[in-house]
DNA sequence: CTCCATGTTTAGAA
DNA sequence: CTTCTAAACATGGA
């Protein structure tokens, strides 16, 4: 489930493989490459080692020995994952690294809906890629002059990526429940208090779930996410929850609490 | 077989 | 220029 949260647990689990040496490399993902190629990838990796790791929104880069960024996306379906010495490899592995110690970080995507690239500047390539500021790093004050001018439903704009970075279908559900406001409702009409709530939801959702994740626990029972099943109920109000068709993409809300 | 899915990009219509 | 809609990408799962 490869939004803010996901991509932040994949970059503290990459922790301790920080400073280990890459023996060897194996890409299997060519069509997944953008800027780059499967040599020019595998030439940049083998032997080197991760000394740094970022996050920016959906993005993921770790940085090898001085040299470039190795730039992660996950799409729909992509994890990372760092395999003991006598771990299976996971079906749908495209990427393959093994350190030294003979532990594997592996890139798995069920499909091929993400990016594995080189950069020599995250910073860059994230102006390149029109990405806005993360979503950890908005305050409330930050998040209306994001959200100002936007005359579209607020949903659609939690989810451009270019208006804020980290984002998507499932998190702005979550979000916008704990906000307690209508994803149709117009960005920009929303008000100073409800962007104090809206932001303080925003926060308190995405560090909770990072911390879950980071650390494999299950979501708190109060979230949306554990009840967006068919026939699911509020986890505040115990009444039945409604889901739209918006901006293509199914969207799950308490009618009852969301106004 | 059909429908759906956590994402992004691009094209075309308002 | 902004916003919305649809399609394409790729592929497993219900």
């Amino acid at each position: 489930m490869p939004e803010l949260p996901d991509v932040e647990s994949y970059r503290r689990g990459l922790a301790p493989a920080l400073h280990r040496r890459i023996a060897g490399v194996d890409v299997r993902a060519s069509r997944m490459l953008e800027d780059t190629d499967a040599d020019v990838l595998h030439d940049a990796l083998e032997g080197g080692a991760f000394e740094a790791t970022q996050r920016h929104g959906k993005y993921l880069f770790a940085r090898i020995d001085d040299g470039p960024w190795l730039v992660l996306h996950f799409g729909m379906t992509g994890r990372l994952d760092h395999l003991a010495p006598d771990a299976p490899e996971p079906p749908h592995t495209r990427l393959r690294l093994e350190l030294e110690d003979g532990t594997r970080i592996v890139g798995v995507w069920k499909r091929r809906l993400g990016r594995t690239d080189l950069t020599r500047d995250p910073a860059a390539f994230a102006r390149a890629h029109d990405l806005g500021p993360d979503a950890l790093a908005l305050d409330a004050e930050g998040l209306g002059v994001a959200l100002q001018d936007r005359r579209g439903g607020i949903k659609a704009a939690l989810m451009d990526q270019s208006v804020v970075a980290g984002i998507g279908n499932v998190y702005s559900d979550e979000i916008l429940f704990h906000g307690g406001i209508r994803p149709d409702a117009v960005a920009a009409d929303v008000g100073a208090a409800r962007l104090d709530a809206l932001s303080e939801a925003g926060r308190r959702v995405l560090e909770t779930a990072v911390e879950r994740l980071a650390s494999d626990r299950p979501l708190p029972d109060d979230l949306l996410l554990p009840h967006r099943r068919p026939a699911g109920s509020c986890p505040r109000c115990g009444g039945g929850l409604a889901t739209w068709q918006l901006s293509e993409r199914t969207c799950w809300l308490c009618p009852a609490c969301q106004h």
